[in-house]
This record gives C-alpha cells, structure tokens and sequence, in this order.
DNA sequence: ATTAAATTTCTATATTACTAGAATAATGGT
DNA sequence: ACCATTATTCTAGTAATATAGAAATTTAAT
C-alpha cells in the first residue's frame, strides 16, 4: 500500500506531463463511469496513436483502468493510486510542515 | 496561488524522478535549516555535476530554495510549492473522489 | 465476405533528459 | 599571491520520451 521511492517517482513522472495530466482531469470529471478512448481524443484533439501511447503509460503506472464495451475501450481513472501519490507526498515530504504546524 | 495544468506538470515531471524525490526526502527531513550540497552527495553518493544538474532542476521548479553561506550552498525544501503539487492532486483531481465519500 | 468504426501497434524521427568527466568560478585561509 | 574547498558550468555521449503517419487488429453490422 505504502509507495516506495521508485514507484512514487514512476507515478509522479506519468503525472509529470500535461497532455496525460489533462487525461486525468477529464477521467476525474467524468467519473466511475468512464469515458471511450474516442471522446477523449476529441476533447485533447491529438491523433490517436499520441493519446494510445499516453493512455498505455497511465494503465501502466496503476493510474487508469480500461474495459472493453464492445467495440470500444473505456478508460476510467485509478482514484486508489492517486490517493497513494497524495499520501506519499504527505507522509514522506510534509513531515516537517506537519511538525511545524503542530510546534 | 492556485496551479495551472502546465505548471502542476512541471512540478511532477520534476518530482518524478528517483533522485530527485530522494533529495526533497533528505531535505524535508532535515528541515528548515536545510543542507549544504556536499551533504546531500554524501547521502546520494554520485557526482557533483549530476546532482548540481538535478538540484537546478528543482530550484527551477520552486521546489528548493538555495542560500550561500561563505563558501558552501546550503538547499532547503520549498514546502509552499509541495503543498501546491498536493492540492492540486487533492482538488483537481479527486473532485470525484470527494463526491463519491458525500454522496 | 465486405465494409465500417475504434483503437492499437509498428516505424521512424525529433526532442528532451540524464550522466559524468573536465574545466571554471567563487570563497576563504595562509 | 597561492592553495584548498565547494559547487557550477561546459561539453559530449547515451538513453529515454514524445509525436504522429501508416498499417494492422478487433468487433460488429449488412
């Protein structure tokens, strides 16, 4: 549950990128239900094979989640490992902001 | 005060790298009174130039904050900008995840 | 079987980032 | 002035990432 110093900067680098962060934004608006590969590419407006490759590092890096609806892919975001990616700069990054609050 | 999409990014990207998450570690557990370069190559033990690179990287970013005292450079982490990166996850993208614990 | 739609994979190119040795700059002591 | 220390900048080689057109794949409809 609790990231490692690896597996945070891989996370951090996947959000580290405006195109796949806007993605994330739209699957946040969005919601459980997820949105089609097709609806993103018309809101960002980039060729297909662009968004297929960022869409592939997200999967990868545990940030989105796809499922097959027949002819189409279903892309939803991963809000455990964006917790995670927040609870990581929390526990491991604001200690002295935490102490300071609290002394 | 709030994080446009491009600047949240750069942001990540920067804290998106092992080395680089390591130094704010070692700078958040040392706190506000912060550290001298050499200090931190002890801990990381790799070569001046590479961790000269990533520590412009960071102060570019506004991660780290750097003062001279006489002939050694002393980095302290910028926690206003971590607390920026953090609610920016928190706002912009667990909009989602909030409504769901409401509702 | 043919066609259409959605998306990926292949391929190539361009851009950016990482790494680290060598040279340089800045500061302080003798 | 000279030397030592600290850290940066220069330089260059290597690696990783981004971009996108073209071809291929998957699924469904006729």
């Amino acid at each position: 549950m609790k990231l490692t110093n690896e597996h945070a900067a891989e996370i951090f680098s996947q959000l580290g990128h405006a195109i796949r962060l806007c993605i994330i934004r739209i699957l946040v608006e969005t919601g459980e239900q997820g949105l089609k590969v097709g609806e993103i590419q018309k809101e960002l407006n980039i060729p297909g094979s662009t968004l297929s490759h960022h869409l592939l590092h997200l999967k990868n890096a545990g940030l989105i989640h796809q499922y097959r609806v027949s002819n189409t892919l279903v892309c939803s975001v991963q809000y455990a490992k964006l917790d995670e990616a927040i609870h990581y700069l929390q526990s491991e990054c604001c200690v002295r902001e935490n102490t300071k609050k609290a002394g």
